[in-house]
DNA sequence: GCATAGTTAATCAGATATGCGCATCATTCG
DNA sequence: CGAATGATGCGCATATCTGATTAACTATGC
């Protein structure tokens, strides 16, 4: 309540760094300490408390506004850096596929990987909603199907009602699905309805739908949710994956794979 | 204020990276660590990052974008044969495209310079079966929906059954054609059946059709038959076509364009 | 098939950024 | 007035990034 206009509220504060990292798109740490007359340390703390709340994307060095990423063909909302924990999980799916399968891929760095380990399979059926993994398999490699659709450029994939026609004329094995976050209560969830619409269309029609998440995704929930954990046969994440979850999940009488 | 002197953040110089690769399609090490002004250490680092997220395919000395990283021999061999052709007839087939409209671009290498030349136009709604268009889009451009269906490696395009699902949906204002041969006695033909199968259905959804085809095509016959010439509204071919054909063309009715 | 040149992966050292604990300062409330 | 609460800044330990060096690898020529 008290009006001291000697220092100004954290709030404001918070709001001229929203309106800084908006502008700019990216913005260094001692850039940001300058510009609001604080020391490099507060400002650590602002962003860390913007990047929870989803506001911004912090990066080595500094901070990025959101939406100059989604402009970007960055398909992925962690840093590209985080592959080790990712080659993992795709090579632990990989034991999951048997060699005839017909397997669907959804969009995301993870399946990318996935897709990869699947070159040599060439008896296999992979149907995806994914322009990476397309790619991928461009050169040879498992008979490839495309869902079609509205191409979202964030995602590289293709969604919306025109996957329905495609999704509803065939059965799949086992869809390795990723996600934004996934919760036990919220479920899986993304930020983008017909994304979600989509996924929701691969997964009704999957014998086994397997998660493919690094552990960073529990406990965060997006906008859309596109299923819940009981839907999930297997997941596969890394071992810091949280306990609590780890326990619903087991409860939720989900296979638990930590690689 | 605004000082160089300060390194630039890493997702400043993937963003580069990324840009740099694209729009010269390969590059070497060296070159990338000249033009960021880093190390090739650090380029390599980064190539391999973006190469697990996707973005491009790393190659023995450098880097290759995704979409000229599918060499499939016989798609780029038949890019590089006639290269002057294809962009004089991509540049002329840009004209008859209206500001909004909804346009079908088939498989082949002259729909892709086409495609390069839609870039530009936001408004455009860009229906395909063709990887290679779908890749030139990745980054931005119209609004592109792509059919799905089968893919076929040696085009590039996704064909068969599943693709009338999602053609079968939509209305097409011009339909561009590719073909392997087209003659006034057995019409436009195309090696596989599948392939036929989907142009067939594109063109049924077309208000106009133009065929896009270098004068090389004319004469020539292939296996399966998609269409014939009096359903073409408008043929863009070079100079070199034969005049008995031209006659032939004038006579259904067909607008013909040299260049 | 071998040798050579060029390229890459692995490792280490230096620089920079980050997170945490603690001290300081201001504000609030008893 | 004094203690409690909370925000801020500083210093240090840790983590991450970058560049250089070296060994292993790959491609190419002979």
């Amino acid at each position: 309540m008290s009006e001291t206009a000697t220092k100004e509220l954290a709030e404001v504060r918070w709001r001229k760094l929203r309106d800084l990292v908006h502008e700019h798109g990216i913005l260094r740490v001692e850039e940001l300490a300058a510009e609001l007359g604080v020391s490099a340390a507060t400002v650590r703390r602002d962003l860390a408390a913007l990047e929870a709340s989803g506001e911004l994307r912090r990066i080595h060095g500094g901070a990025m506004a959101p939406e100059r990423c989604a402009a970007e063909p960055l398909f992925d909302d962690k840093t590209a850096m985080a592959a080790p924990e990712k080659q993992r999980i795709a090579e632990a799916a990989l034991t999951l596929v048997g060699p005839r399968d017909v397997i669907y891929l959804d969009g995301g760095s993870t399946t990318v990987a996935l897709a990869r380990l699947l070159i040599p399979f060439k008896q296999l059926t992979v149907v995806t909603n994914s322009l990476r993994v397309a790619q991928v398999f461009s050169n040879g490699g498992p008979r490839m199907i495309l869902t079609g659709g509205e191409c979202r450029l964030l995602s590289q994939t293709f969604v919306g009602p025109l996957t329905r026609a495609v999704l509803d004329q065939m059965h799949l094995d086992i869809a390795f699905m990723g996600t934004i976050g996934v919760s036990v209560q919220q479920g899986m969830t993304t930020t983008d309805p017909a994304e979600a619409f989509t996924k929701e269309q691969a997964m009704a029609r999957a014998s086994r739908i397997v998660l493919l998440a690094d552990s960073t995704k529990f406990g965060k929930t997006s906008f859309v949710r596109f299923g819940t954990i009981d839907q999930i046969s297997t997941v596969i994440t890394d071992k810091q994956m949280p306990t609590a979850e780890r326990k619903a999940f087991q409860r939720a009488g989900v296979d638990t794979i930590l690689v």
